[in-house]
DNA sequence: AACCCGTGGTG
DNA sequence: TCACCAAGGGT
């Protein structure tokens, strides 16, 4: 680590950067905690120039934890429509309603309480405390991972679970006695804005003379690479399936991929199918009823995690059977002009989009 | 421990 | 087109 003459220097060149440097965001507006802790729901695993509209938006809406907790959940997701990771709302939700119950809408301010709330990991825990509470509490996430172990040349056998314990002990020994919310912010800063993945900006690092990568040259060999997970593509058939004016839409089971968000019916083209054996197929196991497919409304192409779609979407009307849906919560008839109303994935909001403009 | 969970920007 | 990755958490 750092000799205490140094640490010293470490603490004042960082924290003068970050006072020079930091970049303005609506939630450093004030340090309300329920500000704080919506941000943080918002920031996991998504970039600040993402989150900013959201968390304005869901602050003229859910101004307090309690306006919150007495939410409706399709309203909390309709908020966080195109945000992705959607348990971060229903987590966000569950966990006013408990701050609401327990704590009397007061934010917890302890690490046993706060790690209590579902969706809040050490991370969220530590961010919370420290920025909204002053707390002397250590954060771990992507960009202080990468800075520390530039700094410090650690983490040279990957993330796993020993040099992650590593990490989280550096960073408390490393925490100043004092603006611990401005230290571990700034850690994440010069993360995001000079330490970059890719050709960090060494030369206005304010580390720079302490940085055992930059020292060394090997700024660009840490963090180790993790070896890529595959990824699989598939190419999936939707309908939109028209009734006197309106359409069909079903929502998806609470839990799992995009839960509690609705959809158009559909589903993954098998081996040796055309797109429209596919949708009929799809349709006849999901709704119970045989379609009739009319002109094809558009082909997108989608990126998850995990999978590339290629979707295509057809209109269609029913053409015999009975519906019963059994894949889905819940389905209604709707009319094009309504369909904003309900949260949908990314990949369905573009359909809307194109509907709503050809109407 | 390994895998699941979205989306958009970047080079 | 494609790999990488972001203020992670749950199971």
């Amino acid at each position: 680590m750092f000799s205490p003459g140094k640490i010293n220097h470490f603490h004042s060149q960082l924290l003068n950067w970050f006072a020079r440097q930091k970049r303005e965001m609506p939630w450093r507006k004030n340090l309300d905690p329920y500000r704080i802790l919506v941000s943080e729901f918002m920031l996991q695993q998504t970039q600040v120039k993402t989150v900013i509209p959201y968390f304005n938006k869901w602050m003229r809406s859910f101004p307090t934890v309690k306006r919150l907790a007495a939410a409706k959940e399709s309203d909390v997701l309709k908020h966080w429509e195109g945000l992705g990771y959607y348990s971060r709302a229903r987590n966000l939700l569950r966990s006013a309603i408990q701050i609401q119950n327990d704590h009397s809408g007061k934010v917890p301010d302890t690490f046993q309480e706060m790690m209590r709330l579902p969706g809040v990991g050490r991370y969220t825990a530590g961010a919370v405390l420290s920025i909204a509470f002053d707390q002397k509490v250590p954060v771990l996430d992507g960009n202080v991972k990468r800075v520390l172990s530039r700094l410090m040349l650690l983490n040279e056998n990957g993330s796993n679970k020993k040099s992650e314990t590593r990490l989280w002990e550096t960073m408390e020994s490393l925490l100043p006695d004092k603006s611990c919310g401005d230290f571990n912010q700034a850690f994440m800063e010069l993360g995001a804005t000079v330490c970059l993945p890719q050709n960090p900006l060494c030369e206005e690092c304010p580390l720079k003379k302490l940085c055992k990568a930059k020292l060394s040259g090997k700024q660009e060999l840490y963090p180790p690479k993790k070896t890529a997970a595959k990824i699989s593509k598939i190419k999936v058939s939707a309908a939109v399936i028209f009734r006197k004016g309106h359409v069909y839409i079903q929502k998806r089971k609470g839990k799992g991929l995009m839960g509690g968000l609705w959809e158009f019916p559909g589903g993954k083209r098998e081996a040796g199918e055309t797109e429209e054996e596919c949708l009929r197929r799809e349709i006849k196991e999901e709704l119970g009823v045989n379609i009739r497919i009319g002109e094809k409304i558009v082909t997108h192409r989608h990126s998850y995690t995990r999978f590339r779609v290629t979707l295509d979407v057809f209109q269609c009307r029913i053409h015999s059977g009975k519906l019963s849906p059994t894949e889905c919560d819940e389905w209604k008839w709707v009319k094009p002009e309504e369909l904003d109303q309900f949260p949908f994935p990314a990949a369905n909001v573009k359909i809307i989009k194109l509907l709503n403009k050809n109407t």
